[in-house]
DNA sequence: ACGGAGATGTGACGGATCTCACACTTTACA
DNA sequence: TGTAAAGTGTGAGATCCGTCACATCTCCGT
């Protein structure tokens, strides 16, 4: 599944892309420096050329909730176009090195409103976006903090899963409990619990800092899944 | 605070709604009956002219999840606009009689993209959607079910809020206590229990059906409110 | 190869929240 | 205006989940 829906999402956006990496230009970024913090005045939006950089909001209590992990490709700062108080909601953390290519609010406005077929990229763009964040939603909310944690790992599975020869799915990409918890909205040791669980039931398996899925289908049955599309169901 | 701000409110999207007003027809809704219903394809979208239509997930196993409550003015049936798959995620609920303006999904985006203005207002009105979902998300998730039902209540002073001579604020809205529940993932029981305590410390008060609220800076206190601006933090 | 920092694993406990059960109150409307 | 239906209030017990504490493991740099 992954190499063809991979290859078919990198056909999407193709000229709002091209536009965003024309841009004035590129800015190299470092791991565990960040890119914006919430509250700052948004004034630039950015294309990840390569790299990664997780999107998320730090309380003064020292929680933290991750909403996206995003690579080459993606898209970040959005949600600040076009609204009257153009201030970042969210923080963005580099946690690979990596380059963005920025590009003024202003200027990607602009352009946005001269060329429809920017304008139409952009809406579906923003159109699936918040599709996204609504389905991650209930899925956080409705089924205690297993269907948080099961339905995490499943849209990491559409996002960055590699499907293997024996047919389990590796999750290629280096997750700390504490980052899942970040997502889930849960604490490190109950996805620690959950996790090892998992284990045991031999429905995943983890080696390096990766987890692996050996059963999808489980995760899926336990969350009441509804088979939404791919471009939905994915974490960034 | 309220009268101005829903002035404000309703001087926003004005193009859009003058196109979504001058739409194809007009559709009588009758309480109790659905608008649309979630996996239903989506070719109109709704400007509501009066009456309340409130949006939601209803899940296999009962559980329901509210994410809008909608009166005049406002724009339903969205983020299927430029979708590729363009189905319902929710379903519309009328729980107020009255009238929306329908218009077909085609046509809309025809003229969106021929209108400069229009576009402006669609994106503007998408970006601030999103950012709403975005914020509802932590609110709902990060500090317990006390957390949510308490910044559930903000947002309905934002959104229903009418400000009494005495400076308390009436959430002009019927809300019975699953409705609130299903707003913050949570049950009909625990939402009475923590509503009875806000009574008992005087921070509210029940009136035939209605919440007023008395003390809202406790509530922003309890949830570590940081005042986000009132587009964003509001039930619709 | 070693030491230390950061990450994971796990028990114990307590509080938050859900569930079930049922009494009571209010509302709708015949 | 009486009566059913809908909504609210509340206790008890179970379960989920967070917190704290500490042992163990892993990885990285020297």
């Amino acid at each position: 599944m992954s190499a063809l829906q991979a290859f078919e999402e990198k056909k999407r956006f193709v000229h709002l892309k091209e536009l965003l990496r024309s841009a004035n230009h590129i800015q190299k970024i470092k791991k565990g420096t960040f890119l914006f913090q919430e509250g700052m005045v948004a004034n630039e939006l950015y294309l990840i050329l390569s790299g990664k950089i997780q999107t998320g909001k730090i309380c003064q209590d020292g929680k933290e909730m991750c909403f996206r992990i995003c690579s080459a490709g993606e898209i970040i700062g959005e949600l600040t176009l076009f609204t009257s108080e153009p201030k970042y909601l969210l923080t963005a953390k580099v946690i690979e090195d990596g380059e963005v290519a920025v590009i003024k609010k202003d200027y990607l406005e602009e352009q946005l409103l001269l060329n429809p077929t920017l304008t139409f990229e952009y809406m579906q763009w923003l159109s699936n976006y918040a599709r996204r964040t609504q389905t991650k939603f209930h899925d956080l909310i409705l089924r205690g903090k297993k269907g948080a944690l099961y339905s995490t790992l499943i849209r990491m599975c559409n996002s960055y899963g590699v499907r293997l020869k024996n047919g389990s799915i590796l999750i290629d990409l280096p997750l700390k409990n504490q980052d899942l918890a970040n997502f889930c909205g849960t604490t490190r040791e109950s996805v620690n619990r959950m996790l090892n669980s998992l284990k045991q039931k031999g429905v995943i398996s983890i080696a390096k800092g990766k987890i692996t899925i050996h059963d999808l289908d489980y995760l899926k049955k336990e969350v009441q899944c509804e088979n939404c599309p791919v471009e939905i169901c994915r974490i960034e």
